[in-house]
DNA sequence: TAACTATGTGAGTATATGCTCACTAAGGCA
DNA sequence: TGCCTTAGTGAGCATATACTCACATAGTTA
């Protein structure tokens, strides 16, 4: 694999990454329905708004979410919303994993 | 937010983090052509196979791949290949991010 | 102007992750 | 049987990440 190929990965890897926190999927769920502040983001989540605001460079960065200014507030909004696609794979995923645990324990008795 | 919806966002993370690598994405694009070993993998991505086995085993652990026993080899191939479709989203993505640092650049001209 | 609110950041700490080396276990073959 | 290959794991180290507290900054409002 040569050096290009793997800079690419990572690139991609840093996106992935951008995502792959149970707070940071929990504002993605969050931003689904519309653009928020960072105070009602904290709100619904129940996180420290330090926090939240840390996750939410993250993403910004990966450019996950956009933002924009308004008054003191900054809103946060999906900037890839393909992401919901994934996220619903994902589900699927679980799904079918709990379902394969339950078969296996009924294979205990 | 409540206690089991809080699990749940663990859960997917999880799942997402068994993707956020580069070399596991890496796994991922030469699984996407069929089932492989873990020799042929290693070889092909240029690590060590300790480190390769290693991350196989975060991706089954979290139901990205399955693997099946041939001989002395151990075979993996990909379970949920819908991640390929996100894989997807995120090239676009960088794409994107690429064009707007490039018309960034042209500003400063 | 002074007090207040929303946001972001520096510093410090705790924990998680990734990598390598050395070793073990399982299977194949002379 | 003895040696080879393949895969996986324990230990140790280096680095990255997440979280909190305290503080700085920008904008709002009395």
């Amino acid at each position: 694999m040569d050096k290009n190929t793997r800079k690419l990965y990572e690139l991609k890897a840093e996106v992935f990454r951008a995502v792959a926190h149970p707070l940071r999927l929990a504002v993605i769920d969050f931003l689904k329905d519309g653009e928020q502040c960072v105070c009602d983001i904290a709100r619904h989540i129940g996180a420290q708004r330090s926090n939240v605001s840390r996750h939410l460079a993250v993403m910004l960065k990966a450019g996950v979410v956009e933002h924009r200014k308004d008054g003191l507030r900054m809103i946060y909004s999906l900037k890839a919303p393909c992401i919901l696609n994934f996220l619903s794979c994902v589900t699927d995923l679980l799904r079918r994993r709990m379902e394969q645990n339950r078969a296996a324990l009924k294979g205990l008795k």
